[in-house]
RNA sequence: GUGGACGUAGCUCAGUCGGUAGAGUCCCGGAUUGUGAUUCCGGUUGUCGCGGGUUCAAGCCCCGUCGUCCACCCCA
């Protein structure tokens, strides 16, 4: 049994019994991203490595150590994307659909990183993201908290906060870093190792360390808002005063820092505390170089993402799947001649029954047997077919939920009989 | 990449001091010749993750290895 082949580590088989939450969450997304005009994008999973270094960052971790690339056979070297915001920027320009335009467009899809698996973290995970491009100012960047916010109410879920931070312009974000790496080398003594390490390579990541012993060291550090011009402080103010026009709570964190080298202005993250360490289920922000440097026209461009994954155990946590689902029916039979019958019946009855979900009987097994599958399958009834029911073309019916009396119905008559009994 | 916990039946788990591998559940049949969920009876299910070592004897002790989970790092 464990000799044979397994799933590759961190890439999970998604069963049955969680399938209905994942469609919750993928009916729900696509419902409220439809209401708001935004158009989907179905692209590639692989693209070539050096979309994905120049965009991302050449000395993110993501690139330095958590990618799954290969060279194709001709010697290209190609990378499972690791995010989807540089695909969909890479497809917008190489289509011309981001030249002179505005445009709203969302995607979903596994993406890969090769990390150590955790609750929350997994090699293969699932994004839907949503990208906005050709809109300056904040307005659009409202729209998309708004968005979010939609969706988790109609999902239902509650306990999500969402805080937010605004990095500033490139030029602001460039003389804050210069700071920032200052302060922090003059004080060297005091930082542990990861965060020395972090000065070469990703020094803003410092201000969100979880190292209790750097807390006064963090405390005293520069902060963005100290950098951030007329404009962006503007723009900033009118987002936040949008959102509580709206009825949306946030709170302001100075130190929220975005993984990806290409995020400017506005960035957000929604968190919960119910996930264990890996908190984030949703994150975004503004990046308005990002087409150009990939070779489009100036756009500014804003989007984020939803972590499917989290936000499905969100939802298991928080109970039964609420899916509105046509009712079932399980067809028993007894004898030869029920059962040649059967799969002919069964076609008719859901000719007529769109929105029946109606499971036959294959492979024997006594009455009694068939009854414990009728039941386990969660049936809500159990037609049965036997010698007599075929003699006098009729067809029983029992109500497994329900505390009633079994009754025999004409067969002509079962879809009407049904379709009033069930209320569907 | 680093650290900790855990790997026994399809699933959830027990297994004492090293002495012949266990329970519940699930599945199948019967009690009830055509009726589930309750009850009773019977039956099927094992490379104790894998490899080596110690021992008369290893699920149990030792070493290695693989896997899973959680945390660090990082991120959705």
């Amino acid at each position: 049994m464990l000799k044979g082949i397994q799933a590759v580590r961190g890439m999970n088989d998604i069963l049955p019994a969680e399938t209905p939450y994942w469609q919750q969450v993928e009916d729900a997304v696509r419902e409220v991203v439809q209401a708001y005009g935004y158009e989907e994008l179905r692209l590639p999973l692989l693209e070539k490595t050096e979309l994905f270094k120049r965009t991302i960052g050449e000395v993110t971790d993501i690139v330095e150590k958590e990618m799954y690339t290969f060279d194709d056979r001709n010697g290209d070297s190609l990378t499972l994307r690791p995010e989807g915001t540089a695909g969909c920027v890479r497809a917008g320009i190489e289509h011309g659909l981001l030249y002179n335009q505005v445009q709203r467009f969302w995607y979903g899809g596994p993406m890969f990183r090769h990390e150590r698996p955790q609750q929350g973290r997994y090699r293969q995970f699932h994004q839907i993201g949503v990208e906005a491009f050709g809109m300056a100012g904040p307005g659009i960047d409202v729209e998309h908290l708004l968005m979010t916010a939609r969706i988790w109410r109609r999902l239902g879920l509650d306990g999500l906060s969402l805080q937010i931070n605004s990095l500033g312009s490139t030029t602001a974000r460039r003389a804050h870093r210069e700071r920032l790496v200052n302060y922090l080398r003059g004080r060297s003594d005091e930082l542990d190792d990861d965060s020395r390490r972090r000065l070469e390579t990703n020094p803003l990541r410092i201000l969100d360390s979880k190292n209790p012993a750097m807390r006064a060291l963090i405390d005293g550090a520069p902060l963005f808002s100290e950098y951030l011009e007329e404009q962006s402080l503007n723009d900033f103010a009118a987002i936040k005063s949008a959102l509580t026009d709206a009825g949306v709570a946030y709170s302001e964190n100075p130190r929220l820092v975005r993984g990806l080298d290409y995020y400017n202005e506005t960035v957000y993250e929604w968190v919960t505390d119910q996930l264990g360490a890996q908190g984030t289920v949703c994150a975004g922000g503004r990046y308005d170089g990002l087409v150009e440097q990939l070779g489009g026209k100036p756009t500014p461009g804003a989007g984020f993402a939803l972590g499917l994954d989290r936000i499905v155990t969100l939802l298991q946590q928080a109970g039964d799947s609420l899916l509105l689902r046509g009712p079932r029916a399980y067809l028993a039979l007894v004898g030869l001649q029920a059962e040649q019958y059967s799969l002919l019946f069964a076609e008719r009855l859901r000719n007529r029954l769109p929105g029946l979900r109606l499971t036959v009987n294959c492979g024997g097994g006594s009455i009694k047997s068939q009854m414990k599958r009728a039941d386990k399958s969660g049936a809500d009834i159990a037609l049965v077919l036997g010698d007599e029911e075929m003699q006098n073309k009729q067809i029983g019916v029992k109500f497994l939920r329900l505390d009633r009396q079994q009754e025999r119905v004409d067969q002509d008559e079962i879809d009407r009989y049904l379709k009033q009994e069930l209320t569907f």
